[in-house]
DNA sequence: CACTCGAATGCAATCGGTTGCCTTGACGGA
DNA sequence: TCCGTCAAGGCAACCGATTGCATTCGAGTG
């Protein structure tokens, strides 16, 4: 058994000048051993390595930061590990971080901004490296007041507004292109011969203009005049908005847009109730490509959002950017389109030319 | 704006010292008044107060651990972040720590015990006052080897194997009674009507004996005789077994009663991929009730398991335990039964005595 | 008036590694 | 033989907050 005190008792935890006196060197030299200090012999570092390894030694990260000034941490604020993007994400970040040698300190901010305040705090007190926020219920702006900018990155796996140009995105955010990949869906709807397409936003949703915008402008583009319809949904989007379903059956669109995975696999429950069929009925495509749209009954048609990737995507970066005092670099992903089944090519209509069916 | 410094500039971190000058008092002073000792008088303890928000002050946490013995942080050890399960338990935990003022360090071990001995090392090395394993690769043994017993919690969602004896969790061990819940699964199975009933096993299990050996014994238990076939499915269960689904519908059982509901939910996939229907042809449980079981096509007869709850118990046991001293807390949790559309009143037979239909 | 007592506060040690600078000793060259 | 050099390693300060103990000052007491 591995033990390191002499016999019993509440073994006091092993200290570096325990591994010191061990080796029979000073507390100095045990130190730069273990960091493999080229002024220690390289007999001398095997000596002390081994009795640190004969102890069990484990270092104090608190001493240690606190003489080094950095602690090997990341912090990252995420507004829900229940949900499966961001915990896709989650999984991706605290990933590389480990891979770089990072450990991540991970707080829920429920969209919440006096919880999001909290955590930044936390993030300070615990001296983090670097802060990642995902979806942050606080501004941009805000955020970089509290957090030093070349230490924070910004996250954006779910396709809300954040400050950008159009192809430019602003440095230290990591965001997926939603325009190009509505326009992607849209483009999917009218090549499959849709015309009257609505567009359904989640719950809390600071931002769908831009995405309803998109689809919109496909649609125009396309030479579809029908008018974009847009429904809302409240609230969490895993529970069935069974009233938002009664109100798009009242008057059914060919197809509906999802700004999100969890709505759309809820509606697609929803209609089902109403013996609403999909895609027999109408069509639906959802956005995010979370694993479950991959076996769902009818399987959806998605717009995938590389989420592991942006988060793993987000910690290569604020790691970068610690090291090397700059800004993380900003990342605009592509999102991809997925046909599956909840969409099918629709008959060609005898009268094609520009219109509502 | 909120800023600290005299004007620009790279503005150091305000320190204690900063605060107690600023308030005109020593060090121990300023320590003593932010943290409310009755030997400072109330006036200077509102002084010292001010000039900390004024100043913005955030305590250097590594200072404070190094001296306090303690970090207010509690270390996560769980296998993926991606799966519902383990996100379910991830964010209560998270969520009952940030409530009583921990915050904690995430790391995926993805179920390799090389990375999950690393992790309890960062965790060591970090001070971690507890650390709570979910779903270990490694034994309970081998964690309480290497934490602290009364600072360790095992948490097992996921219902695999952890010893115990019938209805006497061991300490520090916070698990679902799945014996009960299977016999819940398969009672509610009998009472439909069902009799050939198989039992699939998920990939990684260490442990679907206890689980098939409950659901073997409720058989007997109400008379059933036909024989518990077992299939076993292989690696990560989202991805729909084909090759299992046909070897299922090569004789096709009356009701499946899977290890969890990832593999229930892709098994609903890959059957109707084979032109059988759920539960026309074969019922099927899923065992967990994440979320989706809630709105699939058909939606999922489940066991369902509080895995939220787990980890915020897990986490509420440990912060005890800490406090006190002691090992944490064990609790067995009951899982519930929720009876959705996969399974059916079957037409009870005209022979129902013993056996195969 | 000298002295005690306690409330309020300051001094300095401490936690455990890290690191700038100094010491030691061996070896080579003049 | 003496000194310069360099490799190897030790001493002690330092990081920032906490805390045991000492100090100060004013009020109360005999």
């Amino acid at each position: 058994m591995v033990t390191n005190g002499t016999a019993t008792g509440p073994r006091r935890r092993i200290l570096l000048k325990d591994v010191a006196r061990s080796a029979n060197v000073s507390g100095s030299t045990a130190s730069r051993a273990l960091a493999d200090d080229p002024r220690i012999s390289l007999a001398t570092r095997l000596t002390v390595k081994a009795a640190a390894a004969e102890l069990n030694y484990v270092p104090n990260a608190a001493a240690r930061s606190l003489r080094m000034k950095h602690t090997l941490t990341l912090g990252l604020l995420i507004p829900d590990l229940r949900d499966p993007v961001h915990g896709q994400v989650a999984s991706g970040f605290e990933e590389e971080a480990r891979r770089s040698g990072y450990c991540v300190i991970m707080v829920a901010g429920e969209n919440e901004p006096v919880r999001e305040r909290l955590a930044l705090k936390i993030f300070a007190e615990h001296g983090a490296d670097g802060v990642a926020i995902v979806s942050s219920a606080i501004s941009p702006r805000e955020a970089r007041e509290r957090v030093d900018p070349d230490r924070l990155i910004l996250v954006q796996p779910d396709h809300s507004s954040l400050p950008r140009r159009e192809g430019v995105p602003t440095p230290g955010v990591i965001l997926t292109d939603d325009a190009s990949g509505m326009r992607a869906a849209v483009n999917h709807l009218v090549d499959s011969g849709y015309r009257r397409i609505a567009f359904v936003e989640g719950g809390g949703g600071a931002s769908s203009k831009v995405r309803s915008e998109a689809v919109a402008a496909t649609l125009r583009s396309r030479g579809v005049r029908t008018a974009l319809r847009t429904f809302a949904a409240t609230g969490d989007t895993w529970r069935a908005p069974a009233d938002l379903a009664a109100e798009i059956a009242a008057d059914l669109p060919e197809a509906l847009v999802c700004s999100d995975d969890k709505l759309a696999l809820a509606l697609l429950d929803s209609l089902r109730r109403l013996k609403i069929r999909v895609p027999e009925d109408i069509g639906i495509i959802g956005f995010d490509g979370i694993p479950f749209a991959a076996i769902s009954n009818p399987r959806l048609t998605t717009v995938a959002t590389p989420a592991p990737e942006m988060g793993r995507l987000a910690a290569a970066s604020l790691i970068r950017a610690i090291q090397v005092g700059a800004q993380p670099e900003a990342a605009l992903l592509s999102p991809e389109l997925i046909v599956r089944e909840s969409t099918r090519t629709l008959a060609p209509p005898a009268a094609r030319r520009g219109g509502s069916a």
